[in-house]
DNA sequence: AATGAATGAGATTTCATTCAT
DNA sequence: GATGAATGAAATCTCATTCAT
């Protein structure tokens, strides 16, 4: 019932390596419940991708749901507390902040197999109760909340008019969800050659949230 | 050892009218796997929702990936071929046109349960890539190509300027499928009150893009 | 538990063909049966073949392993009255009988469905005692009886010399069985083009077997 | 609920020397499919007679057609290449050797268990054809081989007259396959005492063919 | 700490048998 | 009598989890 997976309790993130085991087995796990769901996965699979035994698996992991809540927490870990700093210290217009933070999110995020847990999570949120509730308090929320504050500054430093900051933030997210489920929709993915380039997306659609909430529309965008 | 539903207060559990079994199956079946995902729903659980025993089940359809195929094709059933002439007869104005579609969207698919489909096949299609391409061809593309005809009417009627239509169609779709999968998400949804109108949602973003996509810009937006 | 299949009960083998339902049940099931084994048809394919529903059949056979008991009976019943009269009023020497006997047999039953049953007894009498001990009673025993008896009868007359008529009637069946269930063997034959004659198989074995037990081998063989 | 067979006086349930696994489980299943066939054997009935569980027995075959395969082959496993070299190094007459082959296939094979394999082919032929080609390519074809080599050494030799080779050899083979499968026919045979001798039936049965067979019946056989 | 053989609960699927019509 | 939809016990097979070494 209670996890094991508390790796952080002594030491930082990068302690950790020094038994690069479960590190390994975070790996194995996150990339194939990425490409198979976390159903569709073995545990032998886990384990063989990582090198070791399913006996060791068990060693750090006490259950397959176990290892998936680990799998989550590994790659969300700390990563909100560090955006937010960069936001806050950001100097520039807040137009500029929001294009900035897409890019950066894609860069960092949206490519990575880290995207894939959104999919994950979306997919096995009914089944796991608990691991949804953390992933919400833990990520959906702080995202939001993220999104939100950038919004909030324009419209303190009068920038930007924004009526209803509920629908706002959610549309700023909703381009950047579709790219994560998109990427990792296996064979639903009509075969785009490579004509299509996601941060263009990204930008197209922050410009068209942006035309409609310029406080000053007339004096056109940024710079001058 | 216990029977099923005793709605034999009349007659016999034969009364309910054979035909209607499958039919039962699919809903019950939807239902469950839109829940729970399609590992995660046993097929006694379908059985036992549709008010019949297992064996009753593979009489219909001979494996649980099978019913997932028909559970797939029944939802999505004509769907297309039906909006298609709905907009060869549209009289009003592109924008007009833009707006109907998503109100009728909401309405039809996102707000009904066949709208967790759009889930479930996100979720399963690595393991089912035969119904994938199914979905692929008959969800995937022509909804894509019914928005490209939507926009292509606008341009050619003059009343849209669109540079880039391969990003176009998949701006409009975005936050469609946000609201799909947002609505399925279970315990991953911030418990919003009722402050959050999808309508709105949806009227909100198609604005933002039609502000950009105008033809006749000459009074409004940026510069001059 | 207890057995419908007392057909016989008020009339004779001939009265049943009135209502012809259970004797097509009858031969369908002998042929499937013998074609796939008794586990491996199911009673779905012996109601097809006989052209009635599933139901039908359970109204006539309360079982399947009944439906085989019945089978097993059908061919059996009278068989060996019969050839015990034939043997009876048989008027040439004994040579002749033994070979004449092994010719009618091949054409009667060898040749027949009905040899698959033996195979089908053979295969199956583990799993059906009850059934086992019919055969055995009804059809293995009358069977080395009969032949015991045309042993004896050239003993007593002087044609035959045998000392160990145990092994001798043994010896007589053994190419029987061999050809009964050789024919039924499937996959197992050699595809043997179509110069194997099963009559000069059974003559060539008889010929040997008479070889050793003349009584007075200087007079050679037959006719002259 | 209830553990396996408590051998854990000693030791462990682990003692037990992992490499012997297989070969039990293939004696438990050549024991349970020869006595009760196939169908009617169900896997765990073979895992409990090998003193493990069910899951263990597919850590070793896949399927239980995938047993059942392995079985035949076990038994089968270069069986003819050992009596290929005994028979090319034989130094006596070919009655004698035939005398000796018959004698020696009784002791290593008929009255083996392995004789039911015989039996077990006979049965599941229909049901498993790719078995069937293996069991006619690696028994039958190679024992009617054998047989034949046989013979014509004595043709050779001008010991033997043999018009029809292919009825010969199976006019040989014929009793050898009767006593395999009367020893396996369960409730079939009639309780025969103890007064019948596998060896002297075969005895008989080759001296009777012999008879007819030798090259020179001028001098001994019957008469004088 | 690491292994991997062993386990057994649980899931899908089959099919003889029942029974209302 | 005949039907065929419905049943549910039983069988195969999977796989997370355990544990002696």
């Amino acid at each position: 019932m209670d996890s094991t997976t508390s790796i952080s309790a002594t030491g930082s993130r990068f302690e950790r390596r020094k038994q690069a085991r479960p590190g390994e087995l975070l790996e194995a796990a996150l990339a194939l419940f990425v490409e198979k769901g976390f159903a569709a996965t073995r545990v032998d699979e886990v384990a063989a991708r990582a090198g070791v035994s399913k006996g060791t698996l068990f060693l750090y992991f006490s259950t397959k749901e176990d290892l998936l809540k680990a799998v989550v927490r590994e790659v969300i870990a700390g990563r909100f507390a560090e955006w937010g700093r960069e936001l806050d210290s950001f100097e520039g217009s807040t137009e500029e902040l929001l294009r900035y933070c897409m890019q950066v999110w894609w860069r960092r995020v949206g490519d990575t197999p880290a995207a894939g847990i959104s999919k994950l999570m979306l997919c096995e949120a009914q089944n796991f109760p608990e691991l949804s509730d953390f992933y919400r308090r833990e990520v959906i929320e702080p995202g939001n909340e993220l999104v939100g504050r950038i919004l909030r500054r324009g419209v303190e430093r009068g920038e930007l008019r924004i009526p209803e900051m509920q629908y706002a933030v959610k549309l700023v997210l909703a381009p950047m969800l579709f790219l994560s489920l998109w990427e990792h929709a296996g064979g639903l993915r009509t075969p785009q050659p490579n004509d299509f380039d996601q941060q263009r997306f990204l930008s197209l659609h922050v410009e068209a949230l942006l035309h409609g909430w310029r406080a000053t529309p007339s004096v056109p965008s940024p710079a001058a």
